[in-house]
DNA sequence: CCTCACAACTTGTATATACAACCTGACTGT
DNA sequence: ACAGTCAGGTTGTATATACAAGTTGTGAGG
């Protein structure tokens, strides 16, 4: 039945479109102030309440902020600070129709050195989980996924059938992530990133670093190489403004 | 006075606190219910909006997520999309301690590219304003900034002097920005940007490109290349639980 | 045994009310 | 002329109430 064909039915919606609208429009200037909640309440013939629902929905998008004993105000700068997004590779194929394909180049042990043992927090030299894994689109390959884990905090990881489903996964399940520190950065390839990737030693790649941790403690740290011609995209999430 | 020592006051804000840490404790698990807005108003002896309010400030930051009639719940898969944060690098510098100098390599006009036509939605060949400076921290490049301006929408672009204040804060000034996309990737340099980064031709750059978008319409694209040794940083908003 | 209706829960919206905290400008007393 | 006070605006918090809307299980009826 109800599919709310407009989304309407609601009453703190229709002030939130004509604030946003009043935005887009020029009408409401960055740094100008927007009604008060009494006057919303009146003009829109709602509780104060209501109008003021209205204006803390946009308030928490970050399109206007409030100022006690002063007004709300249009916020300034929307983009001072944008976002980018970090997905999932296998959902990232999938969603944009290719098809993902993981293959375990090795899977094992190995002593860990001295620049991820300062990140993951473990001894120099103990023994760490490393997985080598690169995903394709078809017979493109995209990423090439190096991955340190700590068999302490997840001792199962080498058991995984990684083909079958991402260490990513797979971490997900056991141990869910509390945060993650991730930057990007430019780098050249060397010959095994090269072989693997299919494309000439010494061309440039993208690598971006991600380190998570769980409750349990920092899991993983992953290395994910990507070709060239591979765009990490994004788009500041922009108000709901579009969201219909 | 009231400088707020430990944020009490609010009665709201123990609830959240209690939610949150039951989060991180493991207590309540990723797909968990957590207690009705009633069961909840009960424990803490409050009302059921002010319960409710708690519960609304976790859904908003992605900790929760409510479903009507059935109940409220731990969000899954926190970082199944992370983000990267793009900052200005004028903000960058002088956050971080450093000096930040710019030296403007060029400013005028040109017939503009296909590919630069195509994404500011103008005639290709049509004339539009560019830009190319050096970002750097003291004698450091960090950013070679190469920006297209549409001068239909910001005639005025040409007159500016960039070494006083950057594209991206003129812009921001007389046609604030509603929309913006991005997009990272890695390149190798040609030789004017390697003379002007001081690195060697063919090494690896990473690419971030910026088209933002006004109330006017698209405004300008920005190719900002960056030397292998920056790192575009970043790290997941992680639900204000370090936020104290 | 199956089906339908309903009761009992959940969240979602809306309102009226009350008071606290805060800011500004005007007005008043010195 | 200046300082301080205060009234009147603003947002912030909290409550009680009411009903709408959605889900689930239970139990009555066939």
């Amino acid at each position: 039945m109800c599919n709310k064909p407009f989304s309407a039915m609601s009453k703190f919606e229709p002030i939130r479109r004509w604030l946003l609208d009043s935005i887009d429009d020029g009408d409401l200037s960055p740094g100008e102030a927007v009604p008060s909640e009494n006057q919303l309440a009146e003009q829109f013939g709602v509780s104060r309440m209501t109008a003021r629902r209205a204006l803390s929905e946009l308030v928490a998008s970050g399109m206007l902020e409030r100022r006690q004993g002063q007004g709300t105000f249009v916020a300034e700068l929307k983009a001072q600070s944008a976002l980018l997004t970090i997905r999932n590779i296998a959902d990232e194929i999938s969603e944009r129709g290719g098809q993902h394909q993981a293959r375990v180049l090795s899977l094992g042990t190995q002593p860990c050195p001295a620049d991820v043992a300062r990140l993951l927090a473990v001894p120099v030299a103990s023994c760490i989980g490393l997985s080598r894994i690169l995903h394709s689109d078809g017979d493109a390959p995209l990423q090439l996924e190096l991955r340190y884990v700590n068999l302490a905090l997840v001792p199962d990881y080498l058991a995984q059938d990684f083909s079958r489903h991402t260490p990513h996964e797979y971490l997900s399940a056991v141990a869910p992530l509390t945060a993650a520190h991730h930057w990007v950065e430019a780098v050249a390839a060397d010959d095994s990133h090269a072989k693997h990737l299919q494309v000439a030693p010494n061309s440039p790649l993208l690598k971006l670093t991600r380190l998570t941790r769980a409750r349990q403690g920092i899991v993983s740290l992953a290395r994910l190489y990507h070709p060239s011609h591979y765009r990490l995209g994004g788009q500041v999430p922009m108000t709901l403004g579009e969201t219909l």
